[in-house]
DNA sequence: AAAATTCAGTTAAACGTTTTCTTGAAATTG
DNA sequence: CAATTTCAAGAAAACGTTTAACTGAATTTT
């Protein structure tokens, strides 16, 4: 396990026979070589298994060629996926991508940020942080980017429409005839409330009810926990919306467990369409907020702020409404009352 | 979003009018200080809002307080799960975290891997990976650890017990009486020859047939490629275990909508226990592998190396057979037999 | 053929820290 | 009270790069 120390650009000038300025040059392709010089260089680095340090080339450029990525849950299908294309933009520019996980936390955020923003060139926050926290990452001389947080001035705020992909959903709900609609939200993030008033948008001006619920966290696990509580009340909604899939397949998994069939018992969609949307039973409703492609695109964003160009503002995919049987409304069949709760 | 330089410990020194060595000591608490001179640092660092270049500090100290973390498939809620573990332990220790998803790609690993290796103190590499690449890690300077890869000399080599978790399947599987049982595996990976030879100690013993078969990828997609290639054949087992949960549920899907009942007409499971696993239909039975404890635990072995102490042999978790619903032996009835495909 | 330009390569300063020696002063000991 | 030890603080040398300024030879231009 312990070898020498490792090779620095002064051994290969001095294998080479020439200065380092030459090696610094010739690794950083800044010129041309003779030929000679070339073959020397060439065969003293790969005798000699150098490989640039990069720390010692980051001081001096003030450049680190690393990005930032701060998510609320590392697991959750959606950040994964963020991450994924984030990711593969990042190695596909030469940028190593350095991940923190907030664990839905609150508090403590700018401390897990600080070595971060240290660290990088320029941060992306998936996650709803304080305002003293954005102020502190504004002033930072990095770009950085939001995703899924309301615009703020001296950073860019970037992602999914949350607004339009409840829209859609709630326009989805109405037409296939429903009239008493449930939300499960989750108070504590940031598009919470864009995604409610994206409801609300439609909603109202159909006249139907919407009725809040709140989960304890964006999990399958406070799902089951609010369907637990909402299915059995006699005024329960006909449709529901989860604020996320995940919340959404957890109220769906309690609903089957009480017995209600989906989607003529009860109704169910949810937002994000993760992977695993497609095989819960039956095939959940959902809005496709292109996390993957949001990841590469919001990495491209940086990239490019970071070495010196104006971001591009557009927008790379709008929510895309994605029809699957979970909340599809019971043909000619009459809804089940709100007096019983069927096969219970 | 253009402010002056950031501060230097060299403008913190001048402003509290001591000398850089002094401020080193006093950011890095190796001394006690005069209360005049602590007092005048403290207001100087957050006058200046100075922090530490972590490059200029890594330079002189050969240390950077990063770990990296390579994984096959960052959207694979095994892996996800296994970096956050990872990362948790690495911010409680002051590290932080570089990864890159290798996106179940075999070759140019190096080449990701390289300045991986470069910018941390160590390396976990979850993905099998060619030989010659293992010897290349083998001989760097540091600690590096596998997860899921046999063992080689100068690495550690941890992780789950494959072949355990492929047992307590295989042997769940007999007592439930079934006797003709399907592998969907994956070949090109590192686990695949464990998890194969832990249903065989079993199988063999008992007189069970394998009959096996290969996903071309590790993902549920994949999953439901074979189980439509594979159901339709007359000599279709009975069970069929998924190597990993993603591809169970896949083949599970496919198989209900094939019309297949489960695990009436086939029992299915899967390895890894992914959230996923307990709310599809039926909750799929499968082997709890700690994909979050095992994070956390090669993290903690990795931290240890770093910091010059030796590497914990023991084993975090044994896995855990967990009982559901899709591959129960169904009671009495009588077994659907080869010939027919029930509802279809 | 002289003048100007290109070109390959070198010198040396700088980047922001940590750390090993020093250095006096203060505190402790005999 | 002299001799020793402890202690706070400083001077200066690294750490491994990049890069601006420079040099002299070779090539091109006039």
């Amino acid at each position: 396990m312990s070898r020498r120390k490792t090779a620095t650009i002064r051994d290969v000038a001095e294998a080479a026979g020439v200065s380092i300025a030459t090696v610094s040059k010739f690794i950083n392709r800044q010129q041309s070589f003779s030929a000679s010089v070339e073959e020397k260089l060439r065969s003293a680095i790969s005798e000699l298994g150098y490989s640039q340090n990069p720390a010692a080339r980051s001081m001096v450029t003030g450049r680190t060629t690393a990005i930032g990525l701060a998510v609320m849950d590392i697991a959750n299908p959606h950040y994964a996926n963020v991450m994924k294309g984030a990711n593969r933009v990042a190695l596909a520019n030469g940028y190593n991508l350095l991940v923190v996980d907030l664990e839905e936390k609150a508090t403590g955020v700018r401390e897990l940020l600080e070595p971060l923003a240290l660290r990088t060139d320029g941060l992306i926050v998936s996650a709803r942080i304080p305002a003293a926290v954005v102020d502190w990452l504004a002033g930072l001389n990095k770009p950085v980017a939001f995703l899924g947080q309301p615009e703020r001035q001296g950073v860019v705020s970037v992602g999914m429409d949350s607004v339009e992909a409840a829209s859609l959903l709630a326009g989805y709900l109405v037409q296939q005839g429903f009239t008493r609609i449930g939300y499960v939200g989750y108070g504590r993030a940031a598009w919470n409330a864009e995604r409610l008033r994206g409801l609300h948008n439609v909603l109202d001006a159909a006249g139907v009810e919407l009725m809040e619920f709140d989960a304890e966290e964006p999990t399958s696990e406070a799902g089951e926990k609010v369907a637990a509580r909402v299915l059995l009340r006699p005024d329960r909604p006909q449709a529901v919306i989860g604020c996320n899939d995940l919340v959404a397949i957890g109220f769906m998994t309690e609903a089957r467990a009480l017995g209600f069939r989906i989607p003529q018992d009860i109704a169910i969609a949810g937002i994000d369409n993760i992977p695993t949307s497609r095989y819960v039973s039956p095939p959940l409703t959902t809005v496709d907020v292109f996390s993957e492609a949001t990841g590469e695109w919001v990495m491209k964003q940086i990239i490019s702020m970071a070495t010196g160009h104006s971001p591009d503002v557009h927008m790379p995919h709008e929510p895309l409404l994605v029809v699957r049987e979970s909340a599809k409304r019971a043909d000619g069949e009459e809804r089940a009352g709100t007096q019983t709760n069927p096969e219970y």
